[in-house]
DNA sequence: GTCGCTCTGATTGTCAACAATCGACAATCA
DNA sequence: TGATTGTCGATTGTTGACAATCAGAGCGAC
């Protein structure tokens, strides 16, 4: 779903307007959230510009607009490279989580129509679907599909995109997660309960649920951080 | 307190490392969030870079950065303007504050120790301070230096990393609602009771305090805000 | 009068060259 | 031998010029 498409009468989008940098910033992403470009790796401008064929001007400008999204960490003179998250880091992405998933269902509750009930049932077979075919990758999106979908539906804008930053760290955690050890693909689904629970009529029970399901996630990749331990590379300042 | 100063021997510090776009930025951000270029002001980046005498290189990446941090909005080869609030942006705005400021007293809860209830207090004289004195400026920044207490606290970076984002925000509400009525003046502090529950021994009391004192805040300015409804400016795509 | 067109000035997007800085290695000296 | 300093290649920061695009003014046809 492109959101950068405007609606302006039935059938008519206006077609998003194309830079370079955006574009550049797409296929950037793309690459790093896959996990093709690991955790650490550098990124070298000039490198990187003869790659996508264009000046060191709008790529710089790519990078800038993936480092303010806390995906790339830069030094100045010295060098960019992707960032490494470290156990505390995930552990603060698992805890974020559960405050803003349990806000999003606080905000969407009242909004779960027939349309909304179908589409979570829809997202959860579809990512059972990637488990069963073993698709580790394809797994990992349906699952941020899956709970994406609560926070598409509350109408917090705000909320949702404070989402999407936080998905990108989630995503480039489990895609690293899964480049090292690949343990995500035969462990089995388990959201079926948060999906019976989200489509009940308890928003206590949901609650409980989104911290059990996380905490539940948390302990699963606790185990596998422990020893591992590397620096944050994760900026906490603000600039 | 400069984070970027690295103590390396007794009165030897590093030098932060210093790029035109980062000072850049550092400025603009300050005269936004004062109020002194209003929301919905054009930026003009060849203005802009005479008059910060730079080249627009460093100055279109200033940029990037306050369009990633929500300050600024760009249509490609059409022109940047500072963003506008709509009534249901700030309303966004207020109740996610509610959820992030239960996150931090939570995560914080266990850590007031002495120095936190010490500066807790210090920040509120101060607050009462700058308002005695009719300063709305002043006491802008002193509450949210006295709500950024708890963020400073918790430990949680990605949740202050949040809060920084978010706080802009509500700075720039708040410069333009000052610069537009100055309403914030003659008004009676109304954190006794905040702080007082933060000193508290009841969590729960301090959840509903906090979401008493947002609502407070909330209904105060959304009585302006009707009649002047203007569209959001805020893009609510990703990048 | 209104619609559509072209032209124009302004603004942003892109590029290639140049300058500043850094990290690492080699040379030097106590 | 160890530490300090000079040098060099690599990388990033910055610049000014050029190209692409847009919003609006002006004008003519209907």
């Amino acid at each position: 779903m492109l959101t950068s498409e405007i609606a302006m009468a039935p059938g008519i989008v206006r077609l998003p307007k194309s830079t370079f940098r955006e574009h550049i910033a797409e296929r950037l992403r793309a690459v790093i959230l896959s996990g093709e470009v690991p955790p650490g790796a550098p990124i070298v401008e000039t490198a990187l510009a003869r790659q996508f064929e264009v000046s060191r001007g709008p790529l710089r400008e790519a990078l800038r607009q993936l480092i303010e999204e806390g995906l790339l960490v830069t030094v100045p003179y010295t060098g960019t490279h992707v960032i490494s998250l470290s156990v505390e880091d995930v552990r603060e992405i698992h805890s974020m989580r559960v405050t803003l998933e349990c806000f999003a269902f606080e905000q969407a509750w009242d909004k779960r129509d027939a349309t909304f009930r179908a589409e979570l049932q829809r997202r959860h077979a579809a990512l059972v679907a990637t488990i069963d075919a073993g698709d580790d990758r394809a797994s990992i999106l349906a699952e941020l599909e899956l709970h994406g979908l609560v926070y598409e539906v509350c109408g917090h804008r705000l909320l949702q995109r404070t989402w999407n930053s936080l998905r990108g760290r989630l995503q480039l955690y489990w895609a690293a997660h899964h480049r090292a050890h690949s343990i995500r693909g035969p462990k089995r689904d388990g959201h079926e309960s948060y999906v019976e629970t989200a489509l009940g009529d308890d928003l206590n029970a949901m609650r409980a649920e989104i911290a059990a399901h996380m905490q539940r996630g948390g302990q699963q990749t606790e185990t596998f951080l422990k020893g591992m331990a590397q620096p944050s590379t994760d900026p906490s300042k603000r600039g």
